[in-house]
DNA sequence: TCCATAATGTAGTGAGCGCTACAAATGTGG
DNA sequence: CCACATTTGTAGCGCTCACTACATTATGGA
């Protein structure tokens, strides 16, 4: 069996790229023309690798989650919930402001609301959003089945709300609030855990 | 001086359906055709009343705000800090998940990034979030000067941090969170004003 | 009544979109 | 070296986009 012609570019690499673009102007905002230029492609091997704009996209969250797993473990990782909540919001408000990236978070940014013929995409984003809310979730569970949050407290709503206070940033973040603004940000949100907790 | 034929349509209320259309499917997402129907109008109307679609989502913006002025001022007018927060995540809590208009908020889902050709429609929504902000900054100086909010409170901080819940429910309800879940946000979210105020 | 003015409905315009047909190029297995 | 499989670059497909030319219709003023 022959195996064809090799491919040209590095997948990975492509798609680091393409991320920063649907990052910077959105699903809908970014075009085929703009992600294959900086993809160093053209529109066929973007199609041959990835399907469609969609699956592009997919690929890219995909890459993106992959990225940010290693981060949250080290979050989860904290002794305390509210060590947990803290490592979470200032790391957030940092890598949010990071000018290695575009502003703000790409779960969020990517397209809260899209035309008819993508109406999916801000489902998938979503779909994506949830995993960091499940991480938080559990890992207060297991602090409240610890007697490290009080036994008041609600695990889903305290994932809940950290969840909303993270896309919340997000969406200052890309409008242009800059770090500082974020941590101010983040640290009054820890004061909420610190009801909370015990000790 | 003649005056030329009236206009047939009543703008104001064309203004509300295309402000659900936005809504709905964001700025690059809501097309002229989705416009121009639920506007029940014809292409040159929509022209000749707002310029451009850019022209007509301003329109909607500061119909949208003009709705909701009165709505702030029923927030502001809480006697206490604690009270402004409570009433302001309540009642965003209730209003991002009426049936009666789409899920989240407008100036959130709106866009908050475009394509090269709409880059200055973020900049818009920001603007107008930015004005809540500002209204609940000045009200907690004001409540900081009554003694109403601790001398270490910080009242621009306390604005951002309740803008960023707010966007953050905001993004939480555009991909179905319900009302129960948003209102559970809103109560966690409560208890860090209340490290911040007297009594 | 007749003109000036402005909105309306019809029917498109050029431009840009996501996507692809096709042939040349580049690799592997025999 | 040859046949096969897959990628690549060129060029352009059909379609939808935001937007508009134009003739018509409806008003107010002289």
């Amino acid at each position: 069996m022959a195996m064809g012609r090799p491919r040209a570019f590095d997948a990975d690499a492509a798609l680091d790229q393409a991320m920063e673009v649907f990052w910077r102007h959105g699903y809908e905002g970014a075009t085929i023309a703009q992600l294959t230029e900086v993809m160093g492609i053209n529109p066929p091997s973007l199609y041959a690798a990835f399907g469609s704009k969609e699956g592009l996209l997919k690929a890219a969250l995909d890459r993106y989650s992959a990225k940010r797993a290693c981060w949250m473990e080290e979050i989860v990782s904290a002794p305390t919930a509210r060590g947990v909540a803290e490592r979470m919001l200032i790391g957030t408000a940092d890598t949010q402001t990071d000018p290695a990236n575009p502003p703000g978070c790409l779960l969020v940014q990517g397209g809260l609301a899209c035309g008819t013929g993508s109406a999916n995409v801000p489902f998938e984003l979503a779909a994506h959003r949830a995993q960091t809310e499940n991480q938080l979730r559990e890992r207060f569970v297991r602090a409240k089945a610890e007697g490290d949050l009080k036994e008041t407290a609600d695990p889903a709503a305290l994932a809940r709300y950290l969840s909303a206070v993270i896309a919340g940033m997000g969406v200052m973040a890309s409008s242009g609030a800059d770090r500082e603004a974020l941590r101010q940000v983040a640290a009054v949100s820890v004061k909420a855990f610190e009801e909370q907790s015990n000790s």
